[in-house]
DNA sequence: TTGTCGAGGACAAAGGTTTGTCCTCGGCTC
DNA sequence: GAGCCGAGGACAAACCTTTGTCCTCGACAA
């Protein structure tokens, strides 16, 4: 009695909903036997014509078990709420369909509750949902780390079962995340691979966790592969992408420490939002792309495909993530054990969407922000020049643009 | 009791949680009392020594009532099941956004379900939430129009309190949408002003209720202003908006009916989504906008102005949607005469979004798509004319776009 | 002195399910 | 014929609140 029937019973309006006595009345038999009949109570044992004979009526007065008397039995509501960060961010959207789609597969409804991002509040705030048996369960996808100087203490800790999502929360084994460090090393793998030698990674603040995670990653995997790397942190925005890009650049221009005042050659963004920034920023400056800056965005997005240079990407298993912290989240919740608690890492293979704004770095010259305002080079301009060498690849897709390896949002399951 | 308490108080992991008769208990009353002191009943009088001393042990046992058999006995969850097509359309996000911050004001839950699109199905396959009691009351965002077979029928008609949000439902007086057809003049009154004549519309499916309404309102404004209109519909995805935009060149070059196969120089897009698919086409049929074509995105979003040009749009009030939508649900479920029901407009003002995409038709020749593949005459070609008379406006800008009137999504209320 | 009245509260019945326990009865074994 | 056993169910106690009704007691009026 999880799913919902395909066609409900019509129920006459204005009659009172059918309950478990008004069957047990047209059967003649106790509530109690309706009771475990309809949910197949195995140690209850019937004559096959009762049984028969309370599904039938059951059917007919289109019964519908009380979720909320039910739930009062049974400590156990069938509902987990899911304490989300309503950014733009369409990978919260992914995210959230993914949870859904398992939960409901489960037997579970989801409840959303938009995080206020109030960092001094204790996570508890939402644990009201729980006392108030709302919810067996939360997750927890607000994507700010925990403060260092909570880190540990007591209100940081839920006594309701939670799991969170995309993010480490402050105690360990309670953790679904995906593997950061593993989209950073194909990125950098990728432009490695082409010869470029200095990179840059644009992100969010510093205390989204992911973030954190992600330059950390970026850091040592740099260090072992000998790139040059610079890490900026902004907005989650296009503003913030824009300003991020700018102070890239500010810094390409002028030469402080070892890198002598060179841009990168290479760059990834860690949200869609900031990509668009970063990428009016580099249009701002006359730095072609992929010409004179390889672009990354570590958001996949079907729009990707169709900007004016189509911009590679790498595809997170968001939906899985979604979809394994619900299962993780009902497991903490009917586990009679709490010993069982593990992190969970996503395992589901993440792939490089290769489109067009990736290519070798600049091959002669040195690309720095006071010679990128004349004209560039190497840049092909194509209404210039109709017989170009690189054609329509530019700014003319002959074809409709579509991502390779980005599964179209599916109809069903 | 609606909000959660700033700061909920600590209760210990493991204890069970505190019950009115665990008040009762402590205090030395029934738990009748306690129910109405806690509740503010006011047919009841107690001693103020009592009522204090309740409040207190109330807080500190951090007494929260149980949801659940609070909703038994009142018959009123407090929750609303939202009923919603997750498309990555971001007009979803706002609109979630809204309803869920009123609902929360107001004191209710709200779940969320992932719309399954599928139309043979009666809307009331999400009933079932309301009939377990999970929920008081429905809002139904599914975008698709009700058959117009089914109009009317029976199972059209839900029993339990609903509304239709963004669109209009099978029967009167539960709709809560917004002024499309201002939509709609807004865009047409902003390019006719400009001398355009011949304007397209590209959106989505027909059998979406808004885009039904919007070509219809377009087709009304065409007709009165004497603009000529073609109307193309289209999946909602870059790919449906690339394909439209490719009809749309086509029909231009082949001279048909009265138009002449001339191209309109003017066009709105219903989606963002769609609006990549567009701008790839023009790129692709090299029509650049807006010389040879002023493109309005009928979505609003921060990243257009951060694109190649940025696009003029028309900004849509969807939070107060949400919003109102909530509003509307809970005065249904709330009500005592379900008289009062009536259709709801939202009247919030929308505006245009003033960007770069919209210029005044191409003056001399007529722009049609055989014209088009040769280079455009009109196209300033940034990188080989360095001092170009339209500077830094297409491609460079020099200080942060930003969105004149787009609200920066407020981090409070 | 009796009756009235209001303050202050107790009692108990819902609300719909679940589930542990108990009962009855026919058939079987010894 | 007594005892046992299992099938087939009935009973009732929860689960936690809310709310209509009733009770008691002191003050006050007649």
């Amino acid at each position: 009695m999880t799913a919902p029937p395909p066609v409900p019973a019509p129920r006459k309006a204005g009659r009172r909903a059918s309950r478990l006595v008004d069957i047990a009345e047209a059967v003649g038999v106790h509530t109690s036997t309706v009771s475990r009949v309809l949910n197949g109570d195995p140690a209850q044992s019937v004559r096959p014509e009762i049984y028969e004979k309370i599904w039938r009526t059951a059917r007919q007065q289109g019964y519908r078990p009380n979720a909320l008397a039910r739930a009062l039995k049974r400590r156990h509501t069938g509902a987990l709420a899911f304490v989300i960060p309503l950014l733009r961010n369409p990978i919260w959207v992914r995210l959230q369909r993914g949870a859904l789609q398992r939960a409901s597969e489960r037997g579970y409804a989801v409840m959303i509750i938009e995080d206020e991002v109030d960092e001094a509040q204790p996570p508890a705030t939402y644990r009201y949902l729980v006392d108030e048996s709302r919810a067996d369960g939360l997750l927890l996808a607000t994507s700010l780390r925990i403060p260092a100087h909570t880190e540990g203490s007591a209100h940081g800790l839920l006594a309701v079962p939670h799991v969170y999502v995309n993010r480490r929360g402050p105690e360990r084994g309670n953790d679904v995340v995906m593997d950061e460090p593993a989209a950073v090393r194909l990125f950098l793998d990728h432009v490695a691979a082409l010869g470029h030698q200095r990179v840059a990674l644009i992100d969010g603040p510093v205390e989204i966790d992911t973030v954190h995670r992600r330059a950390l990653a970026a850091r040592r995997a740099c260090a072992t592969r000998d790139l040059h790397l610079t890490v900026l942190h902004a907005d989650v925005t296009e503003e913030g992408g824009w300003e991020a890009a700018q102070r890239l650049l500010r810094r390409g221009s002028t030469p402080d420490g070892v890198a002598g005042g060179t841009l990168p050659t290479a760059c990834a963004v860690g949200s869609l939002n900031q990509l668009f920034g970063v990428m009016a920023a580099l249009r701002g400056a006359r730095l072609p792309v992929p010409e004179a800056m390889s672009l990354v965005s570590l958001d996949e997005d079907e729009c990707l495909a169709f900007l004016d240079v189509p911009v590679t990407s790498v595809a997170m298993p968001l939906a899985e993530l979604g979809s394994a912290a619900v299962d993780a989240l009902i497991a903490r919740i009917e586990a009679q054990d709490p010993v069982t608690a593990a992190d969970v890492m996503i395992r589901e293979p993440m792939s490089l969407v290769h489109r067009d704004s990736v290519a070798r770095p600049p091959g002669a010259g040195l690309w720095t922000a006071s010679r990128a305002s004349a004209p560039p080079p190497r840049l092909t301009c194509l209404p210039c020049r109709t017989s170009s060498a690189q054609p329509a690849r530019r700014s003319a897709p002959s074809a409709c643009p579509r991502s390779p390896t980005t599964p179209r949002s599916p109809s069903k399951s």
